[in-house]
DNA sequence: GTTCATGCAAATACTTTGCAGACTA
DNA sequence: TAGTCTGCAAAGTATTTGCATGAAC
């Protein structure tokens, strides 16, 4: 970050803090700094997002809604069980190889990305 | 439809029709439409939109954006190849019985639904 | 004629941008 | 002190709602 004359501001930290939770929404994040009277501009949460993502420490996720979400990039790559009761997010990890070559062998699309999420009902709220 | 005491107008079978080439934007609906000018107001497309969906007709899907996209349902379940370059979308079919298995397996979560899309470079633009 | 549907405009929700002042290296 | 960063306000884009008119049964 210093590095490209990027300052880790006392904003960033917060910001940074909040994603270590769970991915998510620029409102989620500043209503959970609110509680701790930590109030940041929704702007700047944006900002610092934008930058966050540009230096890929994060990434911005869609879920079932038009709100985006964020989300810290750990070393694995997994994907999300969505909770459509209670809206928890949690990871899971699984091996889709077979499926990108299956994608391989029926078409001719070269896949760089791609994002599987699951939907329904998590333990607590069955 | 009618058992529901809906209509079916000229607008409806406008979107209707309108969907049948791919999983569209509201404004893109929108624009092709104008194009052959049979303009329909924008707030009466998702009204017609938000219809089809508690009718089972149409999906709403979310990819890399903040906009909704609207599917038409059709018999087989299935995933998209989206070109991040010009922006076609394409379906594709899988098995990922492995993956909902493998959730199972590692997971109390019940799943409802599931959402998998690839991004890449379609074969035109490669 | 009653009920549902549409168009227009205004309202809401999420996100981005401009600018002046504040902070950090 | 220069350059980046922040907060506030205003603008931009996507979506929803209210209401009077219009169309379908």
């Amino acid at each position: 970050m210093k590095e490209k004359g990027l300052r880790f501001t006392s904003q960033k930290k917060k910001v940074f803090q909040a994603l270590h939770q769970k991915p998510q929404t620029v409102l989620e994040i500043l209503s959970s700094l609110k509680l701790k009277k930590h109030s940041i501009d929704k702007a700047t949460i944006y900002r610092i997002l934008t930058s966050f993502i540009s230096l890929n420490i994060v990434k911005e996720v869609y879920f079932n809604d038009r709100e985006a979400r964020y989300e810290l990039i750990g070393n694995e790559h997994h994907h999300h069980l969505v909770c459509e009761s209670c809206g928890d997010i949690k990871d899971v990890e699984l091996s889709e190889e077979n499926l990108l070559n299956e994608v391989k062998k029926q078409t001719s699309f070269q896949v760089k990305s791609h994002s599987l999420e699951f939907f329904g009902t998590c333990r607590k709220c069955q």
